[in-house]
DNA sequence: TTGTATGCGTTATCAC
DNA sequence: GTGATAACGCATACAA
């Protein structure tokens, strides 16, 4: 309740001299500043930030906007985000748009008018508008996870997907499947579309071209993978192996299996991208590719301070990271 | 980038006329209000909000404090308020203080310098400092899922802790086990110390009341349950049943008995507060106390906007939600 | 229905 | 090393 004047009148100085002791920022006198620090102890003095913003332009707030921060993927980038922004002596506002474009476009908004310094963005659909919005109105952004269409001038920092997609899928082949079915999430969301990429690359190199009726879309939750996989069971031939594009995907589709009165890995195999954190699972059963989330996060947060303190080369960047495979028992022995 | 002036000028009214179409405050004619909003279109102004704020002296942003938003019980937590205060208008900004004192007080400092309307705290530690340090700057909070010391003059808002042990641990000695542990949190922090209550109790009442050695105080963590659990079992005789304080300390307890070569529930039964996600769960196997976390978290956002708006009863509250068993397999069949 | 004057609490700028 | 002045962008109080 006290302000910075209450603070000056009591230690005898000018309020911007009780600015100065509080942001180190210009020169004092070591008794002026013991006098200073005196008197915002005994009136509690909090600085009000709002102000502070409002004359120096900067809010010292970083925002990360994601689609889910349920999905343990995401809160390994939301760690990732909070403990490099933190070091850095920023704070970070997180939004979950439940992948919904117009949650997006509400949460964008008001964080344009909060002024943060700078937007982290999982775009819930690889289309350029949020981004342009943004860019706008002169706020620094860097695309997470996802593609953006050619020639969108933005940074990105994203993982290897395609190839992520192709090694698993060539395990199961290795393995002796041809029925594969893939269970991804939805159209128009890169990351759902790579991995189907690179599942057909794998596909068509092992002359397994027809594939159009395994291919599934959904969304990246546990319910669409339990309701894809009810679905996929009923096509004739049934799969041999299920490929879950994300790790809730997964779940539900082991779920489904489990339902369904089969046995995994026994009577039909599964892999899935994403692994599940250790510290919720058991038994770690997947055959996953992994990203790496957290490192993502670090780059990315690290790429927008750079750009924020005008330290990055003007040219737009594309990181991309690589994927690692983890070989468990939802894959399952070689059949002949 | 423009301000309320330039939308002014351009559509030739005062810069008030135009924060009253905004804000749809006072009067405005049919005219002007078209006027003003294709102004506002054209330069796509967006409204700062540190300068409304600064002005107002509202921010419309609340705060939720809590201590690890990766353990599920406060993912629905983060839920609950954010869904709440949403549908009110108001912004959520999450802070994790990883059950540390000194976080905790890092991030308040930081919230009251952002001038938050209100305060939700799941305190690290069941003691008044922090909650006397928010309001002597006249911010309204009110304490989520944890006990204050008697006399703390505070709005709590928490799940039966006692009762829903005493259940557990009383359904754990209907089935004939005598030796159980409890594996729980950290000491001073009430949800840990009231399950134990809850514990000895049942205990007690069946005649059991030699029970020091067969309580371990630790973490609401993984790791923590997996340390606990490894020594509980070098302790003779060994323990035929394990009570987990939360889910997190379950798990670990779980993957601890495995390697341990245990079975669950055939050599050693189990029962744990807190259940886990469906979403991220194959096979719900434990037997637990489900507290209501998002009505929890719903009820304790609603007092406290009707704090903000001056509409509860200046009497502070304490309200108290009851938990729910649910029995699954991890408690196993009566011995004898 | 609309406008004028003023101040919210802080810091940038320039002066001493 | 310290201070006076003005300004950040908006909304309150009052006037017209």
């Amino acid at each position: 309740m006290a302000t910075i004047h209450d603070v000056a009148k009591r230690a005898g100085v000018a309020p911007i001299t009780v600015s100065r002791v509080i942001n180190h920022s210009g020169y004092s006198s070591q008794d002026t500043r013991e006098r200073v620090e005196a008197a915002i102890a005994e009136l509690e003095y909090v600085p009000n930030r709002l102000a502070r913003s409002l004359r120096s332009k900067r809010t010292n707030t970083l925002a990360l906007v994601l689609t889910d921060i349920t999905n343990p993927f995401f809160t390994t980038v939301a760690r990732g985000v909070e403990d490099t922004a933190s070091d850095a002596g920023f704070t970070v506002v997180f939004c979950n748009t439940d992948e919904s474009e117009t949650e997006e476009q509400k949460y964008l908004q008001v964080l344009l008018q909060q002024q943060v310094d700078g937007i982290l963005l999982v775009p819930a659909r690889s289309t350029p508008e949020s981004v342009e919005m943004i860019k706008k109105q002169g706020t620094p952004v860097v695309v997470l996870d996802r593609k953006m269409p050619p020639n969108t001038e933005v940074d990105i920092v994203r993982c290897e997907n395609v190839e992520g997609a192709y090694q698993l899928v060539k395990l199961l082949i290795g393995l002796g499947h041809q029925q594969i079915a893939v269970l991804s999430g939805p159209k128009m969301v890169s990351t759902a579309e790579d991995r189907v990429v690179g599942y057909r690359q794998a596909m068509t190199e092992a002359g397994l071209s027809d594939v159009t009726d395994l291919i599934y879309y959904g969304a990246f939750t546990q319910a669409s993978g339990y309701g894809l996989t009810r679905k996929a069971l009923t096509v004739q031939p049934q799969p041999t192996a299920i490929f879950a594009a994300n790790n809730l995907i997964g779940i539900g589709a082991l779920k489904a299996l489990q339902d369904a009165g089969l046995r995994v890995p026994k009577d039909i195999a599964m892999v899935s991208y994403d692994d599940l954190p250790a510290n919720l699972v058991t038994f770690p059963f997947f055959t996953v590719a992994v990203q790496p989330a957290y490192e993502m996060a670090k780059k990315a947060t690290q790429l927008l301070l750079a750009r924020l303190a005008g330290e990055a080369p003007a040219q737009c960047q594309e990181v991309v990271l690589p994927t690692e495979i983890i070989v468990r028992q939802s894959s399952g022995q070689a059949r002949n």
